[in-house]
DNA sequence: TTAATATATTCCTATTAAGGAATATGTCAA
DNA sequence: TTGACATATTCCTTAATAGGAATATATTAA
């Protein structure tokens, strides 16, 4: 009973790496008709297309006709509910970062300090 | 034949919007023992392991002894690949609302001229 | 040791999904 | 119309997984 949500889910659907590959190629932010993904891929016709419209259900990418072409574009905004959500950890590697700075710069002081001023500095703990 | 990248996979663990409950559950950064997740949660707790174990193995929470207890934290760490991920598409819709502005912009400033200068504005178009 | 508690694992079943092959649909050109 | 090309859809098979129930493992207490 796989319950992965819907595949209509932004989350779902970039959960599949073929589909991470389709949107690589989109985006420049052009539009591509199927065979030029199909072709930058390396990837039979029918598995783009069946990806195209997960991630047309997904509100991920936008499709138009031109001609006997159907020219499809990232429609970047529906990724940003996934923008949105990770973006509340951020402070958690950049708190993480400060951590490393500070760290070092302590360590930097106290060479400083024993250089200057102890030469002969104990062992701590 | 769903080859939906390998469960240890970032991308993969978060798709499934139980164990983003967990993770939203762990998102203070205090560390908690499974039955607490399960009480916050409604969800058996086997469930709740298998959610943990398949976080664990993407990199997602840490796990500890303690006790009788397991206590688990999130390792806020493992989302980077998704965050740095959807980050390159932040642009887009940036300069989306750039635009909306812009003509935002543009409309008042057409406003203005239309009462300061044309009391008989001639329709564009 | 035995009991109680906490957690993980195994077995089962239903459901979903990916990809290949074949085929259908749609569009243009001659 | 016929043919060529572009794309979508259907059918099939295989694999993966969520959750439930039952059970196993581990730890502490009595």
């Amino acid at each position: 009973m796989p319950r992965t949500a819907h595949p209509s889910d932004v989350f779902t659907a970039i959960a599949e790496p073929r589909r991470r590959e389709v949107i690589a190629v989109l985006s420049s932010g052009r539009e591509y008709p199927v065979n030029e993904i199909v072709l930058r891929m390396k990837m039979a016709q029918p598995a783009v297309s069946k990806h195209l419209g997960a991630l047309r259900k997904a509100g991920v990418v936008t499709v138009i006709k031109r001609g006997q072409h159907r020219m499809y574009r990232l429609n970047a905004e529906g990724l940003k509910p996934v923008h949105d959500w990770v973006k509340v950890f951020e402070r958690y590697w950049t708190h993480q970062v400060d951590e490393i700075k500070q760290r070092a710069e302590r360590k930097a002081l106290e060479r400083l300090i024993r250089l200057d001023d102890s030469p002969n500095p104990k062992k701590e703990k």
